[in-house]
DNA sequence: GCCTGTAATACCCTGGAGGCATCAGAGGTG
DNA sequence: CACCTCTGATGCCTCCAGGGTATTACAGGC
């Protein structure tokens, strides 16, 4: 009758590694109970998902459609057990998820003046779990910096402010009152380059490839900042982020041709929660008609 | 680990009724059978999700929370079934649903001519289905006409269309050039009173509350139409609409204060198929520079 | 021809889901 | 106040699905 989402688990388990034996591993069961398992969803759903020959194992295109489906799905399982949980801990908490530089306090304050008996809580986030956190359910609504993957969600633009290149204060482009992307070039970005799509565009053909990764694993502002004095590269951050965590030992310089950050509202699309939409106004609202940021 | 979907489902279906042993008698199974689960549930979240006063189950706060997010839930598993299927039957498949009056043929001839192996079909859908068919994968995109629930969507506007009024030939607004929608208080609807959410704030006020209800058991064009033909009352519809399912025994008046239907694209929010990007680019470019449609 | 790596098969054991019969407590009723 | 009814909970049985171990079957490489 349903589909039972440990067999699910099972299945995106081998159809991430194509492998039984280290899926099995991984999963900490025995390979023949993984082999039988995934026989057994196969026979329920009446499709061949693998398609086996006696040396590799691969997806056939069933196969890619369940895997594509498996993924939000068991997400949005793990996500309701969370919810349900939090629902019992705190009868009415609201919790609130912010990109650093993102001022919620006046949205914050003002849904607390409306709801005197809810709890609202904040949370920060990174580049890196911003969405995450509203699709497992850590947090009910968030400020989000673009770009994002907006699959499960809902997205309302709220503001935009511009982008600047982070450098040590000694930097040779450091007293520049105006830079382009080309003249950073040859510099090391010190972040997800998803979080820069223009640095990809532009800067990438006149890197050579052998150039070293950029895979980084700190992830906070504090963190990047602290690289940047070190002199390991540099980073580009909206604004208001370099406005908030200013130190010393890093200055900021304008790039004219990175079109500003968007920053946005988002909250699970599958959700029914009034208190997202009235917070969603309450914040909308205050973008558009508030006092404007220090930006 | 896993939440079970079994039990989740059966906590639907007594949360729904508030009452465990009609909810074992729909679900087919033995009452204590259902009362374990439901305890086997609580135990698996450590939440108590039913109040069971002797006499009377309600729900608790995280009760309320389990069924907001487990409906959805449930519908995403068996749409990822629905999809399987499709995908392993016709392994590059495509689908798009429509509402009466929307053209497109241009769209779905465009996305053939660009993948000459794709087998792409077109399912009509009607005012009660248009978003279900899209969350529960019997469509890949679909052409809806607002308002919607958009839980589970993402929606793009692609046009609007004046909406008219839709009379027997010999009724007495039938000749007339304009008319508003206080014209209409006395009329009855003959559909859901959602599709024109405006007759509720203008007309109701002017109609006495033990009048009959709508209940309209009748949902495509042609039985609404129908309807009109035989005096049962009136519809509004969209403008093309009309045009497209045109009979001599009924008319149309266009309505002033009546705002134009908004026609949208949506798909489901989860989901990453690059065909439904592509899908939604060529209309949306159809719509923009493409021949504009008769109204 | 033999060894290795990989999935499938054979067989067993346990726990959980289902059924039936019954119990227990809260309200209503004569 | 005794009794009846309605409703969910318990006790006990059966059976199958999911887990484990041992082993087989087959394709390639040496």
């Amino acid at each position: 009758m349903d589909v039972d989402l440990r067999k699910l688990r099972y299945f995106v388990a081998v159809a991430e590694r194509l492998h039984f034996g280290r899926a099995a591993e991984a999963l900490h069961i025995a390979q023949p109970v993984l082999s039988r398992q995934i026989r057994a969803l196969e026979e329920e759903l009446k499709v061949q998902l693998f398609a086996r020959t006696r040396r590799a194992t691969e997806l056939t295109p069933a196969g890619e459609q369940l895997l594509a489906d498996a993924v939000p799905l068991l997400a949005s399982a793990e996500a309701l057990r969370r919810r349900v949980t939090r629902a019992a801990r705190g009868a009415g908490t609201f919790t609130v998820g912010f990109m650093p530089g993102i001022i919620v306090t006046p949205a914050v304050r003002a849904l607390r003046e409306r709801h005197p008996d809810l709890t609202v809580e904040v949370v920060r986030t990174t580049w890196d779990d911003q969405t995450e956190v509203i699709l497992d359910g850590r947090v009910d609504i968030g400020y989000v910096r673009l770009p994002i993957d907006q699959r499960g969600l809902r997205v309302r633009p709220l503001t935009s402010e511009p982008r600047v290149a982070v450098l040590p204060s000694g930097h040779r482009l450091a007293g520049k009152d105006l830079i382009g992307i080309s003249d950073l070039a040859d510099e090391h970005l010190l972040q997800d380059p998803d979080a820069v799509p223009e640095w990809r565009d532009i800067a990438t053909e006149l890197r050579r490839p052998g150039r070293r990764r950029p895979a980084p694993a700190f992830h906070a502002v504090e963190e990047k900042l602290e690289h940047v004095a070190a002199g390991h590269g540099i980073v580009v951050l909206p604004l208001s982020v370099v406005a908030f965590y200013t130190r010393p030992d890093v200055t900021y310089v304008p790039v004219t041709d990175l079109p500003p950050n968007q920053v946005c509202l988002a909250w699970d699309s599958a959700r029914r929660n009034p208190l997202i939409g009235e917070f969603a106004a309450i914040a909308t609202d205050l973008h558009a008609t508030g006092p404007s940021p220090a930006w």
